[in-house]
DNA sequence: CGGCTGCAACCA
DNA sequence: TGGTTGCAGCCG
C-alpha cells in the first residue's frame, strides 16, 4: 500500500464560501493551482452578495487583464497524508504549518522509525522540494514537525512523516533534547485529554540581541538553499469529550536549550505568534471558555534523569540482542541512576526473550 | 525518544 | 561507474 495523500486548499475565516478570498477588491489567495478556472472562479456568484466588488464590473474586468494567466500562488495549498495536515512554503522548502490530532490510541502501536527513511515529498513539485542533500552534512538536523513518535500506530502513516515537507533543518542538540521531551510531553497529554491538537511549523524572528534597526537572519543550507528557521513553535489545544479546555502557543529558538530552562518560558500569545508566522491557527475556534494550558496543566518537561530513564528504557526496547541489551542497561549504573520497577521488569523480560532468540538462531546455525 | 555516518551489497 | 539501499554502530 503506499502512502496516500489529497492536495487540498486551505480554508479560513470564510470557508463556507467556498474558496475565493477577497479583500480591499483584491484577490490575494488563490483558490486553485488549476489557473485555467480562474474565469470560472471570478464570477461574482463566489463572492459576498455585499461585496463591494460587485458594485463595480470594471474592477472584476481589471483583475481579469492582470491575471489572464493566473492568481501567483504561495504555498496556501495543503497537503493531507494518513495522520498529519500541513502547508508547504516553496521559496524556502520547509513547511509553514503541521497540523495534527494526538489521542490515547494513535500515539501508541508497533510502528518503528527504523523502517522509515526521509525523502522528498513526491507530492511537491520537484523543483519547490528539499533533498536529503541539502541537510547532508550540512551542520542541521533533519527536524520534523510532526514527529514519528506521533504515528506509532501504523507504519505508512509514520512513513509519511519522514517527507522533507515535515522536515526542517534543526540543531541537533534542540531536536534531541528540549524538543524532544516536548513533544514527549504533547504526548503525554493524551493520558489526561482525550484529544490533543498540535500544529507545529518554523518561524522566522529578528535577532534582538544586535543593536540598531532588527533583521531577520537565517541561514540556508545545501544545493537548494533549504531555509534555516531561527525559532518553532507548537500550538497546543487539550480538548475533553469534544470540548476544547486548554490552548498553549509557545516558541523556542532553534538552538541548544538546557534542562534548566521550564516549557512555560516559551509561552507566547497565540496572537503574537499568528503575527509573526501569518498564519491564522484556529479559525473556529472559539477561545472564551477555553484556559492557558500552563494554568491547566503543570507543562512539566522530563528532567535530566527523568529523560536518560526513558532514553535508556527506550533503549531497552529496541534492543534486539543480549550486547545491545546490557550496553543500555549498564548505562544506569554509569550516571547513576536508579531503575524503576517497570525498567526491571522489562529487563528480566527482554532478556528472557532475547537468551531464547539467541538459542534459536544457534540452532538454525546448526542446521545449516 | 530524537538523530548521523560509514560501509557493503546491489543494480543499471 | 555512479546511484540507491539496508544495516551496524555511534551520539544526546
Amino acid at each position: 500500500m503506499s502512502t496516500t495523500f489529497i492536495r487540498g486548499f486551505a480554508s479560513g475565516t470564510f470557508a463556507s464560501m467556498a474558496c475565493v478570498y477577497v479583500y480591499n477588491t483584491r484577490v490575494f489567495k488563490t483558490p486553485s493551482s488549476d489557473n485555467r478556472r480562474l474565469d470560472e472562479e471570478l464570477k461574482p456568484r463566489i463572492l459576498p452578495a455585499d461585496h463591494p466588488m460587485l458594485e463595480d464590473v470594471n474592477k472584476l474586468e481589471t483583475q481579469r487583464r492582470i491575471l489572464k494567466y493566473g492568481i501567483p500562488d504561495r504555498g496556501q495549498e495543503y497537503y493531507i497524508y494518513d495522520n498529519h495536515v500541513l502547508a508547504y512554503d516553496q521559496a524556502k522548502k520547509i513547511p509553514i504549518w503541521v497540523a495534527e490530532h494526538l489521542n490515547a490510541q494513535n500515539v501508541k502501536g508497533s510502528a518503528n522509525r527504523k523502517h522509515s527513511k526521509f525523502k522528498p515529498d513526491p507530492s511537491v513539485n520537484g523543483r519547490f522540494n528539499a533533498e536529503n542533500d541539502d541537510y547532508f552534512k550540512s551542520g542541521w538536523s533533519r527536524g520534523h514537525m510532526s514527529p514519528a513518535g506521533n504515528h506509532k500506530f501504523n507504519q505508512e502513516a509514520m512513513n509519511a512523516s519522514f517527507f522533507l515537507s515535515n522536515v526542517v533543518p534543526q540543531n541537533f542538540e534542540n531536536n534531541s533534547g528540549f524538543w524532544n521531551r516536548f513533544e514527549i510531553y504533547c504526548r503525554n497529554l493524551t493520558k489526561k485529554f482525550t484529544d490533543v491538537r498540535v500544529i507545529t511549523g518554523p518561524v522566522f524572528l529578528p535577532d534582538l540581541e544586535e543593536d540598531g534597526p532588527a533583521i531577520v537572519k537565517y541561514p540556508v543550507i545545501g544545493k537548494g538553499q533549504v531555509a534555516v528557521p531561527t525559532h518553532l513553535y507548537k500550538v497546543v489545544l487539550a480538548e475533553l469529550d469534544g470540548k476544547p479546555i486548554a490552548l498553549g502557543a509557545f516558541v523556542v529558538p532553534n538552538k541548544p536549550i538546557g534542562f534548566d530552562k521550564k516549557l512555560t518560558d516559551f509561552i507566547v500569545p497565540l496572537e503574537t505568534l499568528e503575527e509573526k508566522t501569518g498564519v491564522e491557527f484556529l479559525p473556529k475556534l472559539n477561545l472564551s471558555n477555553v484556559k492557558p494550558l500552563c494554568q491547566v496543566d503543570s507543562c512539566h518537561l522530563k528532567t535530566k534523569d527523568e529523560f536518560e530513564l526513558h532514553i535508556i528504557t527506550r533503549q531497552l526496547n529496541r534492543a534486539e540482542n543480549l550486547d545491545q541489551l546490557y550496553k543500555a542497561y549498564s548505562k544506569l549504573e554509569k550516571k547513576n541512576l536508579k531503575p524503576d520497577q517497570y525498567m526491571i521488569e522489562l529487563f528480566t523480560k527482554k532478556e528472557m526473550e532475547l537468551k531464547e532468540k539467541q538459542l534459536l538462531g544457534e540452532r538454525e546455525k546448526k542446521e545449516l
